[in-house]
Order: C-alpha cells, then sequence, then structure tokens
DNA sequence: GCCGTATAATTAACAAGTTAAATAATTCAG
DNA sequence: CTGAATTATTTAACTTGTTAATTATACGGC
C-alpha cells in the first residue's frame, strides 16, 4: 500500500471534543433561546456577573470569546439594556463593561434552568465521569495551550 | 446568602470543552490556512476521501456539520473543483457528492502535516492521555445524546 | 511638548453555526 | 391517477468565529 490510509476520520480529537460539546449544548440552547439570548450571550451575562465591572480585554479571556465576537455581543447587549460600557477613566483607551439591573434580572430567571440543566447532565453521564472528564480535559488542555515554546 | 452563587463561572463543562478543542486546532488552524482549506473544508474532504460518492446528509452526519453550512461549504469546495455534485439517479432530491482529483491532491498535501500535528499533540499531552479522553468523551456523549427519550 | 511606537478596542470581510422557511422531488391515500 | 403529506436540499436571516486592518489613546525617548 503506497498511501497509508490516514488516521480514521471518525475517530479525530477536535471531532470528538465537539460532539460532546454539541451533546451538552443541545439541552442548553433551546432554554436559554427561550429567554432570549445566545450561548455566547449568556456566558458574557454569567462572566460579567461573576467579576462585576471589568474590562473587555479580561472578560473576552474570561468568557473565552475573542474579542471582534464579543465587541459585537456587547453591542448587542448594551443595545437591549442588559449591560452598560463605559470609558476607564484612568486610560480612555480601556472600555469597562458592567452587567445591569436588568441584565442580573435575567441571569435570575435563566439560572435556575442552567442549574436544573447541568444536575440532569451530571446525572445522565455519571458525576464521577464528569468530574473525571475535568481533569483529562484541563490536563490535555494545558499541556497544549504554551505555544508560547516556538 | 440569599441568592446561591451559580457555579463557578469558569468551570462550566462546555466551556472546558471548547478550550480544549481550541487549544487542539490551534496547531491546525495555521496549517490548513497555508493551504487555503478551513477546518470544516478539511473535514468535508477528508470525510469524502474516507467514503466515495455519498449523499450529503450522510455526509452531513459524518462530517458533523449541519446541512445549512454544508450547503455553503460544497458550494465553495464545488467552485473551487475540489468536489464534484451530481443528483442521484434513483431519487431526484438526493445529491451525491464526491471527492475530484483536485480534492484529493490537495488531501495528499496537507494530510502528512496535519499526521505530523496529531503526532506533535499525541506527545505534548501523552498518548495515554488523549486515549482516556477519547474513552471519556465517547461515554459522555453517548450517555447525553439520545434527546429521543422525551 | 513632539514623534514614533505600543496598546485597547472596534470595524471589515469572509466562513460557519443556528433556526426557520422555502423549494423541489417523491410517496401514498383515495 | 391526482393531490396532500413527506423527504432532501437549499435559501434566508441573524449571530458568531477568524484573521487582518483601522481607530483612538497612552507611553517613552528626545
Amino acid at each position: 500500500m503506497s498511501r497509508a490510509p490516514l488516521r480514521d476520520f471518525s475517530h479525530s480529537l477536535p471531532m470528538a471534543l465537539l460532539r460532546a460539546r454539541e451533546a451538552v449544548m443541545s439541552r442548553f440552547r433551546p432554554m436559554l433561546r427561550a429567554h432570549g439570548v445566545t450561548e455566547q450571550q449568556w456566558r458574557v451575562l454569567r462572566a460579567l456577573e461573576d467579576s462585576g465591572e471589568i474590562e473587555i480585554s479580561r472578560l473576552a479571556e474570561r468568557s473565552f470569546i475573542l474579542m471582534p465576537s464579543l465587541s459585537r455581543i456587547l453591542r448587542n447587549l448594551e443595545g437591549r439594556d442588559l449591560i452598560t460600557r463605559r470609558a476607564a477613566a484612568a486610560d480612555q483607551r480601556r472600555v469597562l463593561a458592567a452587567i445591569s439591573p436588568k441584565g442580573r434580572e435575567l441571569v435570575g430567571e435563566v439560572a435556575p434552568h442552567s442549574e436544573a440543566n447541568y444536575a440532569a447532565i451530571a446525572e445522565a453521564a455519571g458525576e464521577d465521569n464528569i468530574a473525571q472528564l475535568y481533569g483529562l480535559l484541563d490536563q490535555v488542555t494545558k499541556s497544549l495551550e504554551p505555544p508560547s515554546e516556538n
């Protein structure tokens, strides 16, 4: 055989991660949608409630959303009065974002459903499997992350 | 404390999966980009080389891409003569896609780099960690997948 | 204080994800 | 054999991902 067959297509790590993520998210999306937020908007609102007023660069790190996407998402959320934005006093380049009362209210409505979903997922998949999965994911991610070793 | 804090934001399963996937893909994207294909276009070409001529519904399943996205991707790949599309003889609704010689040539160029990346990733993360991760991902995915039990 | 450089955020352009609607071909009841 | 229901694919509309370019502010040397 002159051409070694590529790794069996169905067994690629990115695909396995994508599939798992989709299996989880498919249980969340309909609920989020019913409350008028996308997955990413929800991540941003949750992060903002956690952090309080925060620079959007840091918000991008925490919510794991790239700046250009985040910029659009914040424009959207600000337009719906779910968040506020203002320039930092010390450095006018920096923008500080914060969740608004209306945003907090929305999080309060959605959070119980979110928690219920997590519980259902944990039960379906097994608490210990989930815990083990977290551990492995963190470990593998960390071992791959620093591409600064060029 | 009247309001139980939500699950620590940074420890959500979807985020962990997303982070891990990004850690892996960040090692592939630049290489794919250098060859003029996106991650999804590459998945489609790989799947087509694996399967031979195939209905695009099945291609969507195998490449884990939703039909609307796949439709656009195939239009793009067809425009670049990397694949062909034709209606099935028996059922004119069905469309059959196949990789073209030019597409096969591209896969042949990219595949070695892809394999090298996989090897580097396996080494960085540890073969056994990767294997264990596959197992857990499959298990968790399967336990969540059938939402047909409504 | 002025100029080049660095930094933070946004915008641009194109590809893809997501849900719903539309199109087209097939099947099946009557 | 006709027309309603079904099935496969595409299109539509909006949001996000990805990379590059742009804008605006701050900093550092001179």
